[in-house]
DNA sequence: TCAAAAGTGTTGCATTTACACCCATGA
DNA sequence: TCATGGGTGTAAATGCAACACTTTTGA
């Protein structure tokens, strides 16, 4: 018997694909939850932060690092997890959608991306876990930067509004979108445009930061 | 050698008192950390979640139950405690300034309110924990009515507005303050004044719910 | 020349800020 | 009647929301 419980991450991998928000999940192949979908991640060894093993976790899957990584959660009920009593602190993480060669993790039997409106069945609490994710990912897409990790290193401006408009889920007007994007002082305008297609070529832009900031008014 | 890091909890109770921001801390008594302070708290048990840890720990000392409690963060850098690899998720919890029997946790040396300017040495990360915790508080209190939490069931708007004051550290404009407070619907006027002193006596107010709720435009 | 996406300003409305005097009371 | 804190309204500035046409390009 334990004197302390576990202590685990999740991590809730957000990206943004065909204009639709996805989210990145393993398929278990152990009991009770066989054949359920969870998210990544898994205990914390002793003497390991959770940031790290968040960290860790990511990079197992995705093979990528140096993105957007914030601490959402601590979840503790003690029978969130059939097993026994296991702390799980969950974190958010953004990346681009570029092509990246997921790895199924020895003990998942699957690894995929499924949009957040329909996810398939979670396992333990990540139900509750995603719609929370979701709620602060778009409660801080408002008022920081942190897109940045969702797009390429350069964009277009409306490539970025697509994105403002996947994850809040609501059309946002282009000339208001523009004004206000470019004002914050947040972006770098490139010499480079983007030319495809029949019409005119657009404007390439960058994040001044590729760090998470809050947004200040200038 | 354990497999995984200890669970704990740590309670960073605020209170307004004399026009000051206080908080709670105890003195601890053994060695490495004798005689520094500390927030109120201990460790997780199997089987109890981290809520109803921080919310026994916040009884035992101070003997309130029913107040604002939230979670804060999860400190988990394995060399936080020299003891060895402690997880500690924080909590705020907001209490108000009627008097309250503090009694001294068994571990512990004494405990006392301090004022969040002029805290004494802080043991652990707990100094990081306390600025982190201010934050928050200042940032929840504009767009939350957590307020509540801090006074008693009735108050006039000028004893409201020296909370906010207090805990924002700067003055606000007394005309605006009020039509902000009434036009937001969440204060109920009471039919009783409250006389004392030689001047006009003050309408007493409410909360019309006291549990934690975003303030939404009416 | 047509289709398709890029790019651009102005106006009305709502919210926020700044600011000064009268009121009710007890001593 | 005086000192003390309670209580009230208006005007200017700022920020946000709504809205339509011209430009550039390739086919």
């Amino acid at each position: 018997m334990l004197t302390t419980p576990k202590v685990a991450v999740d991590v809730i991998v957000f990206t943004v694909r065909e204009e639709t928000l996805q989210v990145l999940l393993v398929q278990l192949k152990t009991p009770p939850y066989a054949g359920l979908w969870a998210f990544p991640g898994g205990s914390v060894p002793h003497g390991e932060s959770t940031e790290v093993a968040a960290t860790r976790y990511l990079f197992e899957t995705t093979g990528v690092k140096d993105v957007y990584l914030e601490q959402l959660y601590t979840f503790s009920n003690p029978r969130r997890d059939p097993h026994g009593h296991v702390v799980s602190v969950a974190y958010v993480a953004l990346v681009n959608r570029a092509r990246m060669s997921l790895r199924v993790p020895g003990k998942c039997d699957n690894i995929d991306w499924f949009p957040v409106t329909t996810p398939p069945t979670l396992a333990y609490d990540h139900a509750e876990m995603l719609e929370y994710a979701l709620q602060r990912l778009r409660w801080k897409l408002e008022y920081t930067n942190i897109v940045y990790s969702l797009l390429p290193r350069d964009f277009t401006l409306t490539e970025l509004q697509r994105v403002y408009e996947t994850i809040l889920d609501r059309p946002l007007d282009k000339r208001n979108f523009r004004k206000k994007m470019l004002s914050l002082g947040m972006l770098h305008a490139t010499p480079r445009m983007v030319k495809v297609g029949a019409h005119r070529p657009a404007r390439l832009y960058r994040f001044r930061h590729r760090t998470p900031m809050i947004i200040e008014v200038l």
